[in-house]
DNA sequence: ATGTCACCTGGTAGGTGA
């Protein structure tokens, strides 16, 4: 089973990219983020043209998640329950008997700001949610943008940028705690090439020089984990014409 | 030299968020 996410930063415009990556790659499951699509736009009819399943949850300009599979989810949640938030930012579903999570992590601008506030509710209202989501379903996969480099050797200066968003310690320190429910970053269960990042920032020609941060993940939970037989960054699609700044990640489990 | 991109409002540019 082959699952992957990928933050395509508005589905309007990566669609063809979108197509062309799923025909080659051929996931049963992929989360996306950053649709940036009301519900009534969305490209269910493309999608199924192509031969895939759709789920999804946006709004107008920002944020916006589906989740994309061959055969259809089950059990579809969209946000955290409990939760009230203005913005879509998480669809879950079952597919082959995993619990998929996928989720658009607030950015959070700044340490000092408003943003920053929310993104630490955020993260809170996601940890106790999976806390309960983990007893009814054991086997689960959270994954999507993450918006945290959870250690230094995820960012291309850890010197430069310690201390800024993405790798502050109580960000770090969250990554943590999902952890601690059980999960795991399976990117690290592999060995994996050095300096590979998961999103370069459009500006300052981040891509050409490979500054960037490890902040799209995939994290398994111990049911799943001895399953989990490969978990890898693919940059091609960085390397297309108008690009997402982010890469997809793809994670490949035993049936 | 933040060497950008996407989307919005109200425009033939400027603001916001990432």
């Amino acid at each position: 089973m082959k699952l992957a996410t990928w933050n395509v930063n508005s589905l309007a415009v990566r669609l063809p990219q979108l197509l062309a990556w799923l025909a080659t790659e051929q996931p049963d499951v992929l989360v996306l983020q950053e649709t940036k699509l009301t519900d009534d736009k969305f490209p269910q009819a493309e999608l199924a043209a192509a031969g895939w399943h759709s789920a999804w949850f946006g709004q107008r300009t920002y944020n916006g998640v589906a989740l994309l599979s061959r055969t259809p989810a089950e059990g579809v949640v969209k946000n955290i329950p409990g939760f009230d938030d203005e913005q879509a930012r998480v669809i879950a579903g079952t597919v082959h008997g995993v619990r998929v999570v996928g989720a658009y992590f607030p950015n959070g601008q700044a340490p000092d700001s408003d943003k920053f506030a929310y993104k630490m509710r955020w993260l809170e209202a996601l940890r106790e949610w999976l806390r309960a989501e983990l007893t009814q379903h054991p086997r689960l996969v959270l994954m999507g943008d993450f918006n945290i480099a959870p250690e230094d050797r995820d960012v291309y200066d850890p010197v430069a940028l310690a201390g800024t968003i993405h790798c502050t310690d109580v960000e770090r320190e969250h990554f943590r705690q999902l952890l601690a429910l059980g999960l795991v970053d399976a990117y690290r269960l592999f060995d994996q090439p050095p300096r590979l990042w998961s999103w370069w920032d459009y500006r300052n020609l981040a891509f050409r020089k490979n500054q960037g941060l490890r902040i799209d993940h995939v994290l398994v939970s111990q049911a799943l984990r001895d399953g989990t037989t490969a978990c890898r960054i693919d940059k091609a699609p960085r390397k297309n014409e108008r690009p997402s700044d982010h890469a997809p990640v793809v994670l490949e489990l035993t049936p």
